[in-house]
DNA sequence: ACTATTTGGTAAAACGTTTTATTTAATTAG
DNA sequence: CTAATTAAATAAAACGTTTTACCAAATAGT
């Protein structure tokens, strides 16, 4: 028994009465009697009516479709984020196609074009060094856009984010208020702004504390580095810097590889080294002794771009375009920031 | 500058053509002279002609998406399957609506509504208890169907899967390898068959390898059970099981719960209490001493799903409904597992 | 009692494609 | 030199909605 789908057509058909009477009934548009508005309902709902959303979307326009375009769907951050994305969303009966980058240029450029292809009411986007010119046009296009976890210096895109510059701030002085002195920092060399910012708060801080900003005490770690090669690299890195008493590292999976390097250089944590790192984590907290961590409020983040891209869907202003949103991160401590015993 | 989207139409217009014609030339279907082709070739090029989705969706009753529904989209292993599922549809042109049930049965079966408004041209689904009917329904309503991490006995609904019970009678196996006899078991109280399957192969593996099937050497945890809860009640079990020296987890959350559990205890892995978990995991790699885990091949269950469903999709035949893919998991040992020594 | 107005309902156009059936022009066959 | 074939292009219908414009009947206003 392969059901055919019910049309509107075939409501009509069985009710008596005009497409446009079911049309109207059934979004409670026009004014029809009480009793042919219930016999049309009666039949939609017997038979397990539901809209083609495709007919609906071409006619209308809406697609109650958003795209979300995240470097790697699969990844603790974002992917806590496409959740919270996909619940906030499916209560205004949106829902949502992803797509992962992983940081590459042109599948973010690919993605944005198959998206726009009237698939998508508005999108919500990780910025990548090199898409602004794609994701502006967008803009340009009245298309509704946030974007999360970045943003483009010098354009008026709405975007939410942690205040990176802050929380690394806030890292350093963490470390500080526990003793360590000597901070080195590991972060990636994606040219993204978000770590631009967590360097240049790190250095700030390092600064106002008094420290020297010894710049040799900073290891960029290429992005398309192999997870053991990356670790390599940080062992290398840490056994060269000896007086270093603390480190900081700007991403989730940057610290796991500090971490294991750590680990297998057979150093202790904070005794020899103390550690900081973005992006709590389920490891970090499990351990030992536990890594202190800057928590991102990816809740709020994502709940946040949500409301404001339903905002710009619905009502067509674009006054949203100078929205710069930048949400406290909150330092989470633990064993790995004790405050130093000096011997 | 609002650029308006430009259609089929606009094209005909453009090069003096018929709308029949272009769409030809852009489908490659009809004949149309070389000359004429160009032309149209380059006016849609030059002005960045992309079809409207909805449109040829209504047309040919087509979307070019796939449904994903799974229990948690932000988990490590849904989201890495995520990740790998859309990547392998993408090289297919097909793009991913993803939900996440949160093994709430209610949002299960929304989630097959919503999608099956002409929306999804398949779904992956992992499947839940209550869900049988549901995902039946679209099965003989001839959607395209493949079930992931699960599926329904009794059901011819194509699935693929990790080895379920084969995985588990290894871990105790392993456990055996090792010098520990005295084995647990700590589980969910889903009643998903993947967990009924691993509980199966522990018990036959016990009885094997002829050691006691002590059924009060089991826990299982209610999944809607807090995560803090979760790790007093698994340190109640611990404590009670006074002569169990080995432990198995049967799920990757279960599993960082038991490490923290047992790390809460002060007891010393594997001195104490040898560990294994199902799903490997950064975490398990990292934690001193390493915990030994049990692998899901998620890239060839994503890709094996995908295939099947792509199979569907192509040729409308139906005979993959038996498709029962077990895939066999890799057992990663470290060092929870070393073998024994007895003082 | 005639004109306004409201009420309940519908026809038909439009959204942008794909595709079938047709037309016209050009080529080939006999 | 016609008749049959083929090549090139197109008109028009259809997919399932939403919505504008309109109509007829009933009600209200004066």
């Amino acid at each position: 028994m392969i059901k055919k789908k019910i049309s509107i057509k075939d409501i009509a058909k069985l009710t008596d009465t005009s497409i446009t009477t079911v049309s109207f009934v059934l979004n409670g548009k026009g004014r029809i009697s009480k009793e042919i508005s219930k016999k049309i309902l009666d039949v939609a709902q017997k038979n397990g009516y539901e809209p083609n959303r495709m007919a609906v979307g071409l006619r209308t326009g809406v697609s109650k479709v958003i795209g979300l375009i995240v470097e790697n769907i699969g990844g603790p951050f974002f992917g806590e984020m496409a959740k919270v994305i996909e619940e906030e969303a499916e209560k205004d009966g949106y829902r949502i196609i992803y797509c992962s980058t992983n940081n590459n240029l042109q599948k973010g450029k690919d993605m944005i074009r198959m998206l726009s292809q009237q698939l998508v009411d508005g999108y919500i986007i990780t910025p990548m060094k090199g898409l602004e010119k794609d994701i502006q046009s967008l803009v340009d296009s009245e298309k509704p856009v946030v974007l999360i976890d970045g943003y483009f210096p010098g354009f008026d895109i709405p975007h939410v984010l942690v205040n990176n510059y802050e929380s690394a701030y806030n890292a350093v002085s963490c470390f500080v208020r526990s003793g360590y002195k000597n901070i080195g920092m590991v972060t990636a060399d994606l040219g993204l702004v978000q770590l631009n910012d967590r360097s240049a708060g790190f250095k700030a801080a390092l600064k106002d504390h008094g420290l020297k900003d010894n710049s040799k005490m900073v290891l960029k770690v290429p992005y398309d580095m192999s997870k053991a090669d990356g670790v390599n690299a940080i062992k290398e890195f840490i056994g060269k810097q000896k007086q270093m008493d603390g480190i900081f590292f700007t991403t989730n999976y940057l610290g796991t590889m500090g971490l294991q390097a750590i680990r297998d250089l057979g150093l202790s944590i904070p005794g020899d080294l103390a550690v900081i790192s973005f992006d709590d984590n389920e490891i970090f907290n499990l351990y030992p002794p536990g890594i202190t961590t800057i928590q991102q409020p990816t809740y709020e983040i994502a709940k946040s771009a949500i409301d404001i891209l339903m905002e710009q869907i619905s009502s067509r202003k674009m006054d949203a375009s100078k929205i710069d949103l930048q949400i406290p991160s909150k330092l989470i401590e633990r064993g790995s920031t004790l405050t130093k015993v000096t011997a």
